[in-house]
DNA sequence: AATGAATGAGCTTTCATTCAT
DNA sequence: AATGAATGAAAGCTCATTCAT
């Protein structure tokens, strides 16, 4: 390595572009990949800027820190479910057609974002002080949330759900089944010497996850 | 934060301790609260010798490096749950009375071991390569696959479960809704602005849980 | 030993420095003693940061590690070298004095350049791995090689040579003579109790060299 | 690495003999190997130990330290090539042919004591200082002079050397020429990609080696 | 607003050596 | 005489960050 002596740290980019907004999002891309990969103390700031079409010096002038530019990650990353979230339209289905169909959004988005589910892992490491804050995080509550308790309330007066319970603890429960398929893929399939991502057994474990949070719901309590 | 944390309270002592063993544990048991806490790049050797009896020499001399001494950790923690699933006595219950506890014990050993489920969740963010290039963890198959595999075959013998499922995914529904409470709970409180793991949602959470599985195996599917 | 030499007279000094040339050159310089001295692994980067008027975080920042830094030196120094050789003006001489001047300028550059001469013994005890991985030591081709096959020409045209050798055979036969004067002095003067590098000596050296190699030329083959 | 966890820094090695000399002469051969081939700061006691039958504790025992070792290697390398030298018969063969035996015997055994030639580069890098520090190098004194002496003797009796020049000096060209074909020829095979040291032209710069040290001795002066 | 060059502090790891019997 | 276990000291290297314009 480093065959023709000298060679300093950073090498320059040619012509990056000048669009501000761009370039934002091009580093916040890529470090959302960093973080996702190798964790907030795993990331290197080098690593990130080279993959980036700016320099590292950009990072620092729009965010300030490595911690600084984590956060903004962590704001789009949840910024993206919610805005999905806000966007079902499960108001004109029944009560239990409703609720089996935000189970299987809530099933299908976890499979489909795993990078985002690996950025939540990591906010837990860090017992989510990032969350904690982010006035963004913490003021925009969640979507599914208020989706959910409407979901519930049409439920409990047509007689169709029989059991009281939170919902935010239902959809606890939701997000637990869809979140860890994938959050512990790796460790399971390792252990147990199967594939729980494979594509086979994903349609028949979204109807197992469907089936037990329906059952709950309108099973005799 | 941190700092001031580790500083105090044990200081490596230079005289020459005796016990390998002892050593060997005092360093794993440390060793298993930073990484829990910091991840494994977040870690570092220096603070979990300063909180050992031993000096940070004889972490490499006995584990060889910072992943070999993770290794062992993780090796120990996933030994710890292997351990107790393997003394589980639900042999004596009826089927349906014996999956509730299995789902139970493994509620409240989640509850109970949040520093082994955040190593898992560290092990998860390593695409789990240390516990596949660990021989004794990948060997060893775990005891509540067994388990679950011999309470479900006499519920479906007696006709009590009706569903068939494969116990490795009908366990990692247990697990998952197990795991999830404690591994996303920083998140979760912070999001949500509830307290997941109070004590008093507690018990009423563990009903939830077993309702819903013995609802899946009980209900006709 | 050793410890003293390196400690006083210059030390880093915290203010930026201006000339990164300057401070590459001072670097090399200084690197080029130690490595000389110490050999690769001998030789201590803290050492050579201390004897710079930069710190250590900069050699790694110019030459990425302390091997880079070996080969940036190694590269100086045949730099040097073939600089001279390449400006010797032996054309005009008739190929016997043109022969002996040659031999003598290569036996006085060895004189003269002990630490070049300690920096080749090191590249062999690292079977010259470093030179082989240089592109720039690869590709030029050394001056001497091709000032020695031109006057050697010039001899068998004349007839005054008359002993077929090839150029790059002789060439190690001057090196040779001249090289393991300086190469093995210390060992030579220890066990033969000499000085073979004393003043007086090095003249009639000088002269048994040269004639030796003449002889080999002009002598009925 | 380190599969299986716990993995201390020294393994023991199953049933070694007990015979001391045998014991470092084991250490000896192995040291050796590792001084020629990485140099004195270069080689690890570590991995000397390793390839030996005893244990790092033994080197020790027996050598004091690694310094210790290195000295011993160094003058069992010097034993060897001392009692070759004081065996050659030369005294019954007319001056000429005996000188030209004496040098391709040097040119022969330096071709074929790499090893040898390696501990003696590695000895001039560090001045001589452990050559001046044994009283067993330093007292007795080198055959080969004492021989070479006698042969110059005959000559100038005789009348076929013409040339006046000391004995040590004559040595110093002769150990020139077949050192460097040897020590340098790693580096001189990467800069002039030849190969110094293949079989077809070891005979032909065999014979360039004697008759340049003839030529120099019979021409008239 | 934008950036190339520089860096203090601290990280993991290694190494020859000694302790204690 | 012989040895298994332990270790202080320092080495090479990395990292997020700031200087200076």
């Amino acid at each position: 390595m480093g065959k023709s002596a000298v060679a300093a740290e950073e090498r320059a980019k040619p012509g990056r572009p000048r669009d501000p907004e761009r370039t934002k999002e091009d580093i916040l891309k890529v470090a959302a990949e960093e973080f996702a990969k190798l964790g907030l103390s795993g990331a290197r700031v080098d690593a990130i800027a080279a993959r980036t079409h700016t320099t590292k010096r950009m990072i620092y002038y729009y965010f300030e820190s490595k911690e600084g530019l984590y956060n903004a990650v962590l704001e789009r990353a949840y910024g993206g479910i919610r805005q999905i979230e806000a966007n079902m339209k499960l108001d004109e289905l029944d009560p239990e057609t409703a609720l089996r169909r935000l189970v299987e959004f809530s099933f299908d988005y976890h499979e489909a974002h795993p990078e985002f589910i690996r950025l939540v892992m990591i906010e837990n490491i860090h017992n989510a002080e990032h969350v904690r804050g982010s006035d963004i995080l913490r003021r925009t509550n969640s979507p599914a949330i208020s989706v959910l308790t409407g979901i519930m309330e049409r439920g409990y007066s047509s007689g169709v759900f029989k059991r009281p319970i939170d919902p935010v603890e239902l959809h606890m429960m939701i997000s637990a089944l869809s979140f860890y398929r994938v959050s512990n893929r790796a460790t399971f399939n390792a252990l147990y010497n199967v594939d729980i991502g494979s594509l086979k057994t994903r349609e028949r474990q979204r109807r197992y996850v469907a089936d037990a949070v329906i059952l709950l719901m309108t099973a005799p309590a």
